[in-house]
DNA sequence: AAGAGGCCCTGATAGC
DNA sequence: TGCTATCAGGGCCTCT
């Protein structure tokens, strides 16, 4: 599910819904995610104050009053659900509703509020909640990444000084997160489309107009998608339930063996495997 | 030492 | 229907 568009439309429900709130209790059913959620983790966020939720990349902080924080990850398959509470102060389990359709399966972690609380659902268990205990500690946690490719930093200059000497194809310094953060395997396949660039191009051949293209359809493609409510591959849905959009504009993921959709162009969409993960593009305007 | 590939895990779907 | 194989939005780790 979960690039950066999805995440920022998570981000933004839980803001919406839990800003302010205070946590009055957690419960784990399963604590191997990817990282073994230890076992002091509901002491230690216990009773804290939500300042606000916040996002880098493809991880949802949540910070909270005292400057402590919870971070989370989705890996490939976690959802957040918002389940309100029918009676006030009423904490027997048999007394929430679930506004979207919540799982049967995989719900990991709860944690309630006063008339909400939040579930955390991850059936393949790539995603993640750890608890940091200041500011430094978080920064630390990012050091590794890129800049969002709507930061300033992710300059003409900064692909130029990337892409010098690199061996590698562009679609797989498209999702290194270390080089620009937030980009996934749908979006890297649909901004490689809209800048007619073959995925299998070695980096150090591009040209300066194509790492321009690279930049401007970068921001492109993730702003429409966080303005379309996120994409809905299989069932992403944001937190109130409502299906994201964006899929509806897919020029080529997952349209293997279909027409090109760029006007009068007669190509058609080839699936090829990079490093065990699908690509898509079209075998005439992006041919180079 | 950059870059490719394996692996963590479950579920949906396709093919027989 | 029921089996098996393949594939899935991520990222960490290990090899070469």
């Amino acid at each position: 599910m979960p690039e950066l568009p999805e995440v920022e439309i998570v981000k933004q429900s839980l803001n919406k819904k839990i800003k302010f709130k205070k946590i009055k209790k957690i419960i784990i059913k399963n604590r191997n995610l990817r990282f073994k959620i230890p076992d002091n983790f509901e002491k230690l966020v216990k009773n804290k104050i939500i300042k606000k939720v916040e996002r880098f990349s493809k991880y949802i902080i949540i910070n909270f009053k005292d400057d402590t924080f919870c971070l989370i990850h989705l890996g490939m398959s976690g959802t957040i659900h918002l389940v309100k509470k029918k009676e006030k102060n009423d904490f027997t389990n048999t007394s929430f509703y679930s506004s979207s359709k919540l799982p049967k399966k995989h719900n990991h972690i709860q944690i309630e509020f006063d008339r909400i609380k939040m579930i955390y659902n991850d059936p393949r268990r790539f995603g993640f909640f750890i608890f940091i205990k200041n500011k430094n500690d978080l920064i630390k946690r990012f050091s590794h990444l890129g800049p969002e490719p709507f930061f300033k930093k992710f300059n003409i200059r900064y692909i130029l000084n990337s892409i010098k000497n690199k061996k590698k194809n562009i679609k797989n310094l498209l999702i290194d997160q270390s080089f620009v953060s937030g980009i996934g395997n749908i979006y890297a396949s649909e901004i490689l489309f809209l800048c007619k660039i073959n995925p299998l191009r070695k980096v150090d051949a591009l040209k300066l107009k194509e790492c321009k293209k690279i930049i401007y359809y970068s921001r492109l493609v993730l702003n429409k998608s966080v303005i379309k409510g996120g994409s809905s591959i299989r069932d992403f849905k944001n937190i109130s339930g409502k299906q994201g959009l964006f899929q509806k504009e897919f020029k080529v993921y997952q349209r293997g063996n279909l027409n090109c959709l760029k006007y009068k162009c007669k190509g058609m969409i080839k699936k090829i495997i990079i490093s065990n993960r699908s690509t898509f593009f079209c075998n005439i305007c992006q041919n180079n």
